[in-house]
DNA sequence: ATCGGTGCAAACTCTTTGCAGATTG
DNA sequence: CAATCTGCAAAGAGTTTGCACCGAT
């Protein structure tokens, strides 16, 4: 029973979150839009953006201190965990959930878990070698 | 070279930390200062909570979807790891960093870890056997 | 007495909502 | 054609800021 009408916002918001390597914000995707759909209005971005939630087609993130981020749900992002560097933003998934062991010992003990979330920031190898080419 | 005042808000609002079992958020904390200081302004707490979170007396964390909390700092809580019921919104304290071993993997690899947070969500086993109750 | 802190009001940011008209199926 | 979606504007939350007065040191 989904009455969602495909309107081309909605394309273009996934597009644009299917290309991008890293979760995106509100104002990013917007003024990624803007470029091709001049007249949106960010109440539309909003809009379409909790309807993918619902549908299941995106995730929500908290990262630097309570930014809002989007990304995209496929494969090979099926689990929430990752890494963000606060330099260039660029985004390493973990190849596995490294609390895994440590949920299963609080449902043992009768915690019901609903989600969890891992968020380490820092710098990258990258950026740190760029930053310290900088000073030497 | 601290010029901090010590005055009885700053401190109203760090006794109110102190006592309370779990993190509070801002309304949290004004709707309890209130009952003392029926004419403070929440400007007032927003501005000492900024400067306890520089003295480093407090930490801040991000939970139910963005609801933003603070929690005093204390040895026993000097590892920002803990779970919160989203019923009772009691926390429970990890006694281990799970993710200690994947952080120096990390580290070997050239990543700078700045900081992480882990947040784990759920229904506690008290909560879980209240609603279980009430069912049947 | 000095200078940081407070309360108040206004401003700002982010997000949500109401509505008339446009668009999708 | 009907129902949903859009753009716009206005309204709401949460937080920050400017300022005159207050109060710690």
């Amino acid at each position: 029973m989904s009455n969602e009408r495909n309107t081309k916002q909605k394309q273009m918001i996934l597009s644009i979150l299917r290309e991008s390597d890293r979760p995106m914000s509100i104002n990013e995707i917007y003024s990624k839009i803007v470029e091709c759909l001049p007249k949106i209005a960010k109440s539309t971005i909003y809009r379409n953006i909790d309807s993918l939630l619902l549908q299941n087609l995106i995730d929500k993130y908290h990262l630097n201190d309570n930014e809002i981020f989007y990304r995209i749900k496929t494969n090979c992002h099926e689990h929430k965990h990752f890494v963000i560097c606060d330099d260039c933003k660029k985004v390493f998934d973990l190849p596995t959930c490294p609390i895994h062991d440590l949920e299963s010992a609080m449902e043992e003990e009768g915690f019901i878990i609903k989600e969890h979330q891992i968020q380490i920031s820092g710098i990258c190898k990258d950026c740190a070698k760029f930053k310290h080419n900088i000073n030497t």
